[in-house]
DNA sequence: GGGATATGACTCGCGGGTAAGTTACCACCG
DNA sequence: CGGTGGTAACTTACCCGCGAGTCATATCCC
């Protein structure tokens, strides 16, 4: 009867998960319901049970929630960041860029569409300055880019308003969230289906046929 | 000394505001800590700080934290609805349509540009009826109009695949989304000054110089 | 007095965060 | 080869503050 003292704990214990693989698997299950619900709405068991390992496991690799939410938010910039600056190196411009930009997107945000969310949320609480300087450093890498597409589009029209510039490529990367968001609801379409979408959707706005260049693959 | 079972409450009591003006008191002040904060972040103590009343208040007239938001769509769904209907009746259409719709929206949006974001929040508790009720009215109403909008002109460029126009609908809110939320980031500029822009805008993009309707005010 | 307007001071559950302990594995010693 | 200590991987059970929601009361005016 001394055992008294000492409580049972049958599932504790290690079960082999190296920590990087764990934390990847953390990272994965943290991004989805994050991205969904909003950091705000989010629950730090609610990640632990998707994950399926209990709460103080992440504090103890994360540090916070915050921490948690630092990580997806490396890997899911980092992740769109490289892609849409890979296609920036290619040689396509104006539309044709734009185009194959979205399917980049398409193709990296098929499994986990849920990443783009979290450079847009306002429920992250004002003050929390990893957050902040990591949403900073993604989004400026990102925007920098269809700043620069935005900029030479305009060029060739004739614009050069630095506000205009800034209010279009707004507007573009909010159609890019649309576009995704409208994946999310429509889960049957592919990358190649939503990229095919697009094209017809740019021609139909553009009101003119598109450069030949555009139809092959 | 028998008065120590009494607790002094100096500032309860009537102040003689009649219930219909505190309510819209309320609203205003909900309306914009739920639009800048989302719904999640929001606590009805910030609500009752920022509307200069306390928070017994909010549930004698409101209920609930949910009744609260309710309220809020509510008045914020319909001056939308009934603003973009009022302009959809309007003998406009195609691109000058969308252009007066937008000019609609900013000029209604000056005071409290927070309204839009109601709409779009991510951290509503999934389950709450009433709330995603009062939604799905609105932007049904809403989405409606901008459906036929987007319809008409698909059908003039000889596009009409139902999908298509789904997503193009979706994207066109998105845009007019977005251009709010530049003007967020901009507040120096008015509303004539954003239509202005958005007809640059509008111009750049179609490539093709406008209906001169457009250019008349 | 009584109804409408109003509030200070609570309760209570949820969620961030922690303390302390458990189990598995491995390196090293004899 | 068996013990043995160290460490990494894990969990249960808890603490505690914050915020939703309530109660009892206070003030005003007719």
């Amino acid at each position: 009867m001394a055992r008294t003292t000492v409580a049972r704990r049958p599932n504790a214990g290690t079960k082999g998960v190296p920590r990087a693989d764990r934390e990847e698997q953390i990272v994965l299950a943290a991004t989805a319901v994050f991205g969904s619900q909003g950091f705000a709405a989010t629950s730090v068991a609610d990640v632990a049970e998707r994950a399926g390992i209990s709460k103080p496991l992440i504090y103890n690799y994360f540090g916070s929630k915050e921490g948690l939410f630092t990580a997806c938010l490396h890997r899911a910039g980092a992740m769109l960041a490289e892609e849409m600056e890979r296609i920036a190196r290619g040689d396509a411009v104006g539309l044709e860029r734009a185009l194959r930009t979205l399917e980049g997107i398409f193709t990296l945000l098929e499994p986990q569409p849920w990443i783009w969310r979290l450079f847009f949320d306002p429920t992250i609480p004002r003050g929390e300055e990893r957050i902040a300087a990591e949403i900073a450093h993604y989004t400026d890498r990102i925007t920098a880019l269809a700043d620069e597409g935005v900029r030479e589009m305009m060029r060739l029209a004739g614009a050069d308003d630095p506000l205009d510039v800034s209010a279009l490529t707004s507007a573009w990367l909010s159609v890019a969230d649309s576009l995704v968001s409208w994946w999310l609801d429509h889960p049957e379409e592919t990358p190649a289906s939503m990229t095919a979408r697009c094209l017809r959707l740019f021609h139909v706005v553009l009101g003119a046929p598109l450069p030949s260049a555009l139809t092959a693959d």
